[in-house]
DNA sequence: CGCCAACATTTGCATTTGCAAGTATCGTGT
DNA sequence: ACACGATACTTGCAAATGCAAATGTTGGCG
């Protein structure tokens, strides 16, 4: 946690083992990342439901009349995967698929049943979210979203720049309930 | 670029349009995830191995005969998830599998020709997880693996206590390299 | 108009994953 | 020594995913 950050490691190259930085960051989100979806799976599943899903089905619920473009890039998933949790999801009566104004676009909505669900179950995606940041004080969990928003602006594909947000600036704190 | 923001609440219970919790953490942490496991794809694809499966080698780089359950555990995968990527990896060549000292255990390293692998990718690696700390201060960093790690065994199935470990201590560093 | 590249969504097929059930080995109690 | 519950790993099968290639629509342009 001292000043250096990530000059180690490497020297390894000749090494029989590689040397790996104990400053290493990426690691950490992964196991935290996945450590909630697990968390969140018992429950999804008492829904016969799986994250991607519950994904799809709370950006669904947070606006109405999107398209399968927008909800995949809010669900952060593949527009092909989006398109078959939404066929699955209409199939089991959740959401309802009616043409957009674009004649190729779709414009979705939940069904009284999908928003039934969504209502079911958002209490849950709180309060795990309330777990997972329990002993964290506001103020560092405000920062933590910060870093993690930076983070994936960093790494996103770019489309045009890199990256641009100052280290410290608010842009528009974008919601939701759960991983 | 920075396209997420979803949730559904239902605070709203009367309203049409769900409220939304502008403390939501946890959708920023999948999306940093997801981010950053997509912008290594790329490197992984080059070699025809998939983010699990370098996380496999690597666990396996770090350190000699470990099991299947240990890498299992370290690189945060179910089992029969690690056992079917230790086959494949060792019918591509890369892993050697032997007997340990238990019968029923396995002695995992790599191979030669893994060992490259893992040397070719470390740097890519660590490249990756540069350019996505880009514009965060080393102390900053620092408190996000602390966070992380928080949350992390905030949410970890209990086998016996919820969490222990006091804010700001350090404990072992799981080692690693990428996401 | 008529052609065509751009866009929105879906789908075929090969691979990967998840769950549950298997096989094999171990350790303990009696 | 033997029965039996843990432990370590593997696997069959069904479902989910990724990728590339459809399919259906639109808007622009000559």
């Amino acid at each position: 946690m001292k000043a250096h950050e990530q000059s180690a490691s490497l020297a390894a190259a000749r090494a029989e083992e590689p040397t790996f930085d104990i400053e290493s960051t990426l690691p950490y989100l992964y196991d935290a990342g996945t450590g909630i979806g697990n968390a969140f799976k018992a429950d999804l599943k008492r829904f016969d439901i799986t994250l991607p899903m519950w994904r799809v089905l709370a950006c669904i619920a947070d606006r109405e009349d999107q398209s399968v473009t927008e909800i995949s890039r809010r669900a952060g998933q593949e527009i092909y995967t989006t398109s078959r949790l939404i066929t699955a999801a209409a199939d089991a009566g959740r959401v309802q698929r009616r043409a957009g104004r674009d004649g190729r676009t779709l414009s979705l909505r939940l069904t009284r049943e999908g928003r039934r669900l969504v209502e079911h179950l958002s209490p849950r995606a709180r309060e795990l979210e309330r777990s997972a940041l329990a002993g964290i004080a506001p103020a560092e969990a405000a920062l933590l979203r910060q870093l993690l928003r930076r983070i994936a602006s960093n790494v996103a594909a770019p489309r045009r720049a890199p990256h641009a947000s100052p280290t410290s600036s608010e842009v528009s704190p974008p919601p939701e309930t759960a991983s």
